[in-house]
DNA sequence: TAGTTATGATACAATAGTGTCTCATATGGT
DNA sequence: ACCATATGAGACACTATTGTATCATAACTA
């Protein structure tokens, strides 16, 4: 593949997902300017800005999947699968903090959502099993764990930006919290 | 006060509060129109954009302190305190969506910084009671602690919205995961 | 009821953003 | 080294959005 390409679609992946984040109403010209790249060219790979949102969800989705890929290699399952997803997926929170604030945009797509629903029944399969092996609690609903480790992992992205705590730190404080809650009992 | 400008205000607040959660990207005539109110009224109201959100977000604040009201009043303290908060909190899950997505806009007033400030610190001292007391994990940040409510009142709005789980349900699942995390040791 | 004023409709100018096109240039593939 | 092509710069038409002004009318206050 063209080396122009890959340099002109990697900078403007990467100005995109950062000011997007930031301003999600930034317009494409500005996007095209931080990436350092012709308006014309953000205009000739990606005809749209929901076609721009969809790449980006696409590379970040991807990135939470080879994530994901070495948990379900080792054939780990249950609440090791969960704790070893939560690691993993730390250095990532600012790509969920990503897909939280433009998921009503980026859901229109199919491979996104495609991808988001592979994703989604895996981590539904290990809190199950989890579940079942009676390591997690029974009554709390699978769709319910889901989400508030996805949104936890917007609070660590904060966090790790804003307050600047050591991912180390957050990882620590993030499974204390989601294992035993915030009580001592 | 004139009933014509409450009507109007009361119109714009409540379909921008709407539209916003859903496209922040919506123009301001957009929001004039499912106010059902004049373009030119909203202009005489919010001059600008950021003025209109920073209003949302006072008017979000202020329901948020209304409820922890009661609260304080009562004097109660510690772990009591803060699932006394959540209990009160959950129906406004979707004023803290909100001010979640809008946040980069809303914290540059100086009103929306002072009333969050107010609140947060608040909330900072019920936790460390709860830690004093020893009835909160002490190797938790307070700041991960509220960080953390915070974005799972974002889950909870989730789950109210779009998996219509009844709030009795979504409530009962968040005390449970607060306070005693997902496993069942 | 009389006077005040907030409103909607409309027009307007100014600006910003979009999407397409052309063309000379530079960069990459082979 | 040669050819193909991706690029940046610029021009262009078009639409959307903003912000202001005017004015007749309706709604409110006292």
């Amino acid at each position: 593949m063209d080396l122009r390409i890959k340099k002109s679609t990697r900078a403007l992946l990467d100005a995109s997902f950062q000011v997007l984040l930031v301003n999600p109403r930034a317009s494409l010209s500005e996007i095209a300017k931080l990436a350092g790249v012709g308006r014309a060219t953000l205009y000739r790979h990606y005809s749209t800005r929901e076609e721009l949102i969809a790449a980006i969800a696409i590379e970040s989705l991807d990135l939470i999947e080879q994530s994901l890929a070495p948990i379900i290699a080792a054939k780990q399952s249950g609440l090791k699968a969960v704790e070893a997803m939560v690691e993993k997926l730390l250095p990532l929170a600012d790509r969920f903090h990503f897909l939280q604030t433009v998921w009503t945009i980026a859901e229109l797509d199919r491979q996104v959502w495609a991808m988001y629903e592979t994703q989604m029944n895996q981590i539904w399969l290990w809190i199950d099993e989890g579940q079942k092996k009676g390591e997690i609690h029974a009554e709390l609903s699978a769709e319910w764990i889901v989400a508030v480790i996805d949104s936890m992992l917007y609070s660590a992205s904060w966090m790790l930006n804003q307050s600047k705590m050591p991912e180390q730190h957050v990882k620590e404080q993030f499974l204390i919290l989601l294992k035993h809650g915030i009580t001592t009992e």
